[in-house]
RNA sequence: GCCCCCGUAGCUCAAUUGGAUAGAGCAACGGACUUCUAAUCCGUAGGUUCCAGGUUCGAGUCCUGGCGGGGGUACCA
């Protein structure tokens, strides 16, 4: 259940005065912006032209007056419509409301709010996606909650979903890393270590040897140009940031370490195999210390592959591309720079500038990894949409990516395995859902914040506050402990995804750390109290049909009901724009009407028998939808904190 | 240089995709716990929606030009 029954109530009602199009009016619908004046409203300037003449107030008069003789009166599902100026405003009669809302939500249970519409549309959403190089820090968390987020939505819609996790385990900076294990042995993590300790080195590998290449750069440019104070600035900068206990820096005249590291790389790709035994193990420990965090975030994928996986299919990618007619080999056009050799698509007109598909030296980059991905993912899974939940920087590679694709779908290259050509559309079911990031920090220069710092953290400053309230049970042992894991991840992950994703994120402890206010513990205490109540209710559980929902009118109840019955819409739109934080915000919304009914009113002890049991009905339905929204997002409702 | 995002209260964000009097949280101030959890609720204060034009019944939202911040821009991912 949710607004639509009645939005098509009043559009028929309107389509029967106007004889206009009841789905055309139906698109016309809002939602005022202040609850005061109705549920519904038709802002009559939109048919006003339609219908010719009149101004859109007397249009509203006239519709109003009708209307409400249509739809009000005993036994109809209104209460009143009124004119405001050129806005209608309809309010729904709250017996009638409460009734369909309630009925929605017990027939549905967990599954209300979603639906069936998904139905044979399978959704790839491509998501976490950490690279093996680098540690799991705050920045990977992004991905990995929205792209959970997205997928959970999805599936409540009836849609197949599949998780892919597209690890970064092949690529130059693998090279890089693997010739800082060279250069620094003894920093190496083995084996024994344990699986925090181990990536804890291999991160401090990874700033060192990228420091190492920084100062080697600026020592080569303050060679050509001597003096150059900028170029001393930097490394003094260099000189002053590396660890205490690192080992100096030495000056190597042999190979740069990003020429080695494009060597080794190189090496790796060809199947080398002391290259590939390296690969292999530092991969493995850093996969241990990612399901780890998974388990804790309470994230599953349908598919984990790494890009090594599509080694197989690079050369068909590359001849996929080719085949678009999009590509040429650099160095043909006298102003093309770099290296001559290489496989570009020259996308200038589209405005997407250059695309390298296969470098000079014959190895593959990035966008050739992902066209190979996008053909194994079109032949395994013929996905009605393709999602990318990758950071925004990479906003012009995935536009680079859709265009070739579009390119190699528009010559019918791409066969599937039994060699006929696959269903059309799949290069527009591309999506890049972008996001900003969390700013002031960066991998390379060693001030990043792991992320399992950042929720034992969270967890810490959990304890603090639980000690601090001042009411509710004092919970111990296990039970406090899950609590607290609970709500010091409930606010993490809250926190980065009640914003709308393309914004960047301050990175702030105190902020990502709240429970106070708009938060993952406001949420999660709203359901608290809503299970405290049904727990201490002592009566037999009271059956829909035995109780009147016209009882549950006063103020703070009603806007607790609309908000109730608004869930589907929410669901609807979030899915529709892959934006999470119309959950977060419509979540706000319900714990706030929750708060503010239970701070009011009294369930157990209610005015009469009758509204309390009329109170328990919608608190029973609230606290699901209250647990269905807070699971969409990965947060956990706890029945006591 | 070119391309893409962002700019709303002191701070962090909303605003039904062009609708009514721009709303929340934090911070500040004042109230509410012998009554189902005060990690809460209620109130006060806080705005030239970066600037200047334009489009129309109507602009925080759209178009043009500035300003400010961030990102991308050929062999990293």
């Amino acid at each position: 259940m949710s607004l639509a029954p009645f939005r098509d109530e009043v559009a028929a009602a309107v389509a029967e005065i106007t004889g206009l199009d009841a789905a055309v009016i139906a698109g016309h619908l809002e939602r005022p912006k202040n609850p005061d004046h109705g549920d519904i409203a038709l802002p009559c300037f939109r048919i006003a032209k339609t219908l010719e003449a009149k101004n859109p107030a007397k249009l509203g008069g006239e519709i109003a007056t009708k209307a409400g003789d249509a739809l009000c009166g005993d036994g109809k599902r209104f209460e009143a419509v009124k004119a405001a100026g050129p806005f209608v405003n309809f309010k729904i009669a709250t017996g009638a409301l409460a009734r369909a809302t309630l009925e929605g939500i017990d027939a549905g249970g967990e599954a209300y709010g979603g639906g069936d519409e998904g139905a044979g549309k399978t959704v790839v959403i491509d998501y976490s996606s950490p690279n093996i190089a680098k540690p799991f820090g705050v920045g990977h968390l992004r991905s990995t909650v929205i792209g959970a987020a997205v997928a959970r939505v999805h599936r409540h819609l009836g849609h197949e979903v599949v998780g892919v996790n597209h690890l970064g385990d092949w690529g130059t900076q693998f090279g890089t890393l693997a010739i800082g294990i060279e250069r620094y042995p003894d920093l190496r993590p083995s084996e024994d270590d344990p699986d925090d300790e181990a990536i804890r080195k291999l991160y401090g590998l990874y700033v060192l040897i990228n420091n190492d290449k920084r100062l080697e750069d600026s020592y080569r440019k303050l060679d050509e140009n001597p003096g150059h104070e900028a170029i001393q600035r930097d490394i003094e900068c260099d000189l002053a940031s590396r660890p205490d206990d690192a080992p100096p820096f030495e000056r190597s005249s042999g190979t740069p370490i990003d020429v080695a590291a494009r060597e080794w790389f190189r090496r790796l790709e060809a199947g080398d195999a002391a290259a590939r035994a390296e690969w292999q193990e530092l991969r493995q420990l850093s996969l241990r210390e990612f399901d780890r965090i998974y388990q804790r975030l309470g994230v599953e994928f349908e598919s984990t592959r790494g890009e090594s996986d599509y080694n197989d299919l690079l050369s068909e990618a590359v001849s996929l591309a080719e085949a678009s007619g999009l590509t040429r080999l650099s160095g043909s056009d006298p102003k093309d720079e770099g290296e001559a050799g290489a496989l570009i698509a020259d996308l200038r007109d589209d405005k997407l500038a250059i695309a390298l598909l296969r470098k000079a030296d014959g190895a593959s980059l990035y966008l050739t990894r992902d066209i190979a991905g996008v053909a194994y993912r079109t032949r395994t899974y013929a996905p009605w949409r393709n999602l990318y939940v990758v950071g925004k920087p990479q906003e012009l590679h995935f536009k680079q990516l859709k265009r070739v694709c579009q390119g190699i779908e528009a010559v019918g290259a791409l066969k599937s395995e039994s060699g006929d050509s696959v269903p059309g559309g799949w290069s527009d079911a591309i999506v890049h859902v972008s996001f900003g990031h969390y700013s002031g920090m960066s991998t390379r220069r060693g001030t990043l914040v792991f992320l399992e710092d950042l929720l034992d953290e969270a967890v810490t400053r959990a304890r603090a506050a639980s000690e601090e309230s001042k009411k509710g049970p004092r919970l111990e042992g296990a039970e406090l402990d899950a609590a607290l894991e609970a709500i010091g991840l409930g606010a993490v992950i809250f926190n980065d995804l009640r914003q709308s994703r393309v914004k960047d994120i301050p990175f702030d402890w105190d902020r990502m750390l709240s429970f106070d206010g708009d938060s993952g513990p406001y949420l999660q205490f709203g359901y608290a109290r809503l299970s405290g109540i049904l727990a201490k209710w002592s009566e037999a559980e009271p059956k829909l049909g035995d109780i009147d929902p016209s009882l549950l009118a006063e103020p703070r109840t009603r806007t607790l009901l609309v908000a109730l019955a608004r869930f589907p819409d929410a669901v609807r739109e979030a899915a529709r724009s892959y934006e999470p934080s119309i959950i977060s915000q419509y979540l706000l919304d319900l714990s706030a009407a929750v708060h503010a009914f239970v701070h009011e009113h009294q369930v157990i002890r209610a005015e009469t028998p009758e509204l309390g049991r009329a109170r328990y009905a919608l608190v029973a339905a609230t606290r699901t939808v209250l647990r269905t929204g807070m699971g969409l997002l990965g947060i956990e409702a706890l029945d006591r904190m």
